[in-house]
DNA sequence: CCGATATTTCAGTAAATTCTGAAATGTCGG
DNA sequence: CCGACATTTCAGAATTTACTGAAATATCGG
């Protein structure tokens, strides 16, 4: 491996963090590699900095081309392929997330819709049921949110990200605000709410 | 394999999905298993329905015990270990989440803290330190969010997740409210976000 | 302390995955 | 169409990971 030390100790680093998720170690090196890369590399260049072979490289690109996670380019007069990662890391996170979503959440809640919709055959089934009923229920709802919040503009979502549960608080002060006429709302509520 | 098919299809989709993860199959069906189950179970109850061996599962259980996946819970006068998985479905939400972060977000965390302290040797570490910050940068405010948001009940959660990106539009009448004194803000800057 | 039962450990094997080199395929300029 | 270069494919080798059975360890009631 031929890299500064400070990209090498980061390369390694992912290369590990891959494992841990269903990616392979070449493959984060790969995804690594160019990120912290300023100029698009050719497979050639990063056989070269990874010390691994042509064909390997070439498989980790197909699978990050597959994950939507590189950008193939051209030189002009260079019929090399050149990959880069979008320069924006917000683009690379919303990528991410939306993949996962379209490999693990979409055929999981297939499934779940699915077997939520057979006859359960004995009082273990139907609890089994209602199981993956929560389980739906619940990645309906993230799913929901996420919907929502990735429409937003990068400086919308940053907003929002640094408010944090403080939302919570405008949220009241909202209900504060527009108190239905007639409900009379009693101030003594707030107690019990601590 | 001795399950209901119903039950089965579920554990055999998450043995796959687990593999999508870093948790191995069996692991994963183990989890399937009793996150479906009504009652606590013991090891010799899971070799049984999942057809592995006595030693693999003994392995799967201490993984998911060092995740805080599962409880481990004893009956009177029967010695054997049973186990289960918490009720609460957003308790288990938590604690995965709780535990990725641990795992895969705090050590890279102090990795970039740490490269970042360096010196860089060129320009080309320069720039390789400058995506390390933005992503350092990324992480922080996610997990800044995590830690607010982790704190509210599980009521209050949903009533944010429900919300999702609809908050915007709380924020945008906040500011409305509470225009500060003088600032004059232009109608017409309405335009301009468009 | 003993025997019965439960769990864990671990060395060896099985299986899955990753990686390589060589060959095949594709693509360009001339 | 050819030759040079680029990329992909793929069978087998290397490596890693998962799994098993047997032995070791632990824990209980008596």
């Amino acid at each position: 491996m031929n890299l500064p030390p400070l990209v090498q100790t980061f390369v390694l680093h992912f290369g590990e963090m891959g494992s841990r998720w269903g990616i392979n170690r070449t493959v984060g090196q790969i995804y690594a590699l160019l990120y912290l890369s300023k100029a698009p590399l050719n497979a050639e260049d990063i056989v070269e900095r990874l010390g691994v072979s042509r064909s390997n490289v070439s498989m980790g690109l197909k699978e990050l081309q597959a994950w939507n996670l590189v950008r193939l380019q051209h030189k002009p007069g260079d019929r090399r392929d050149y990959f880069a990662t979008p320069d924006d890391i917000w683009q690379i996170v919303r990528t991410l997330v939306e993949e996962r979503k379209k490999r693990e959440i979409d055929p999981t809640m297939s499934l779940l819709r699915e077997v939520l919709m057979q006859e359960p055959a004995s009082p273990e089934e139907r609890h089994a049921q209602e199981r993956m009923r929560e389980m739906h229920d619940l990645f309906e709802l993230l799913t929901g949110w996420y919907a929502d919040v990735q429409r937003l503009d990068t400086e919308r979502l940053v907003q929002l990200l640094t408010l944090g549960s403080k939302v919570q608080k405008i949220l009241e002060m909202k209900d504060r605000l527009f108190v239905v006429p007639g409900s009379k709302k009693n101030p003594r509520d707030d107690v019990k709410d601590k």
